[in-house]
DNA sequence: CAAATGTATTGAACGGTGTTCAATAAAACA
DNA sequence: TGTTTTATTGAACACCGTTCAATACATTTG
């Protein structure tokens, strides 16, 4: 019996045309100014069969933060080539921050959108301990090279994560008028470039 | 003729009673999930007439903002008793971190909302440019003190400032729990514990 | 003092938000 | 065919920020 194959399968479609129209709207709109009659217009259904598919704005929102987290991976496994831990782990403090330029709403959907920690052990955020499994095992690949001796791998994982998120974070949320430089790009880059500089000498 | 300065006086009262109803109302809620109304009924009067006295949310925004730096910088100049610029600045992160974690809801309010750039030339940002030009003096001494040679003070300033912010950011977004850690203040000040360690290299 | 002026406050209203739910249409099953 | 299941609608609820005519009050003027 395929009906209840192809009811599953539309229902799946559904659920996805939904996604897809939340995240054209979040993309242009930003998350904030996103609303569930903007999503159902775009898609043109009414906003009441959001709720048939999806249990809430939260879940919807757990949905694209998982999309943002893939995205993110997918562009840090390009990396996986470059064989020197050290390097590559330089590599991926850049690759983060042009990720952050590039798809600032996705990164404010990740790392600065308050969120319920509701469902917080679930899968929803299960991939972003994974992203933060990937840093970690960087680390530990630099310490097996000699590099950051005596220094807790966990704690020096937290603060390399931080002092990267807080340049995208200052960007993402407007905070970088106040310091002098031509772009945020530039600013972004070469306060990096900076923090590298720090981590040469450990 | 005092009348004139008594109306004047008792417009000033009510301006500051509505921004102590704001302040208590946001401390306990947070700013996102803090209405007018709210506001409003805490200090008993109806929601209009704070359009009376303030021209909209705004700029209600601009005034605790304000309040949050002036607070901040009044807890860093405790520190102008430090005379070693490098002593005085690694003190004064773990000041910023304390401050972040005693004023989460402030904290979010400088750093973290996403607030209209309108009025960014204004008074409002001015105090923010002030506690940076704090910290870019700060550099500029440890580096008159031998340190931190041959790189950009600039870039070093936004960089120590993204990576201190960095850390109370995840704190403050409660995305610390990707983490494996005791307590947040624990994982904090070691954090940040680590990172002064790559600026003792420097 | 009474009338007129100006200033402060109210409460209703507008168009928006997330969410719920009875009614309904459509499809699958008997 | 009729019945049951499933998907969709649109109205409604309680909230939001904001505006504004009406109103109460304080002060100034006649």
């Amino acid at each position: 019996m395929g009906i209840t194959e192809r009811k599953q399968r539309e229902k799946q479609e559904m659920r996805q045309r939904i996604l897809n129209g939340a995240r054209k709207v979040f993309l242009q709109n930003g998350y904030e100014q996103t609303s569930m009659r903007n999503i159902a217009s775009e898609i043109s259904y009414s906003a009441g069969v959001i709720y048939f598919h999806f249990k809430d704005k939260g879940e919807i929102f757990h949905e694209l933060h998982k999309e943002g987290f893939s995205l993110l991976l997918r562009q840090l496994r390009v990396l996986d080539s470059v064989i020197d831990p050290f390097e590559r782990l330089k590599a991926s403090g850049r690759a983060f921050i042009r990720f952050a330029q590039e798809n600032k709403d996705y990164y404010n959907l990740m790392f600065l959108v308050e969120e319920p920690l509701k469902n917080s052990e679930e899968s929803g955020f299960q991939i972003a301990k994974e992203a933060i499994k990937y840093l970690h095992d960087l680390v530990l690949g630099c310490q097996q090279a000699g590099r950051f001796k005596d220094m807790d791998p966990e704690y020096l994982t937290f603060m390399i994560l931080s002092a990267t998120h807080g340049i995208c974070a200052l960007f993402c949320k407007d905070r970088t008028m106040s310091f002098e430089h031509k772009t945020n790009k530039e600013l972004m880059e070469n306060g990096y470039a900076s923090f590298v500089a720090l981590l040469e000498k450990g």
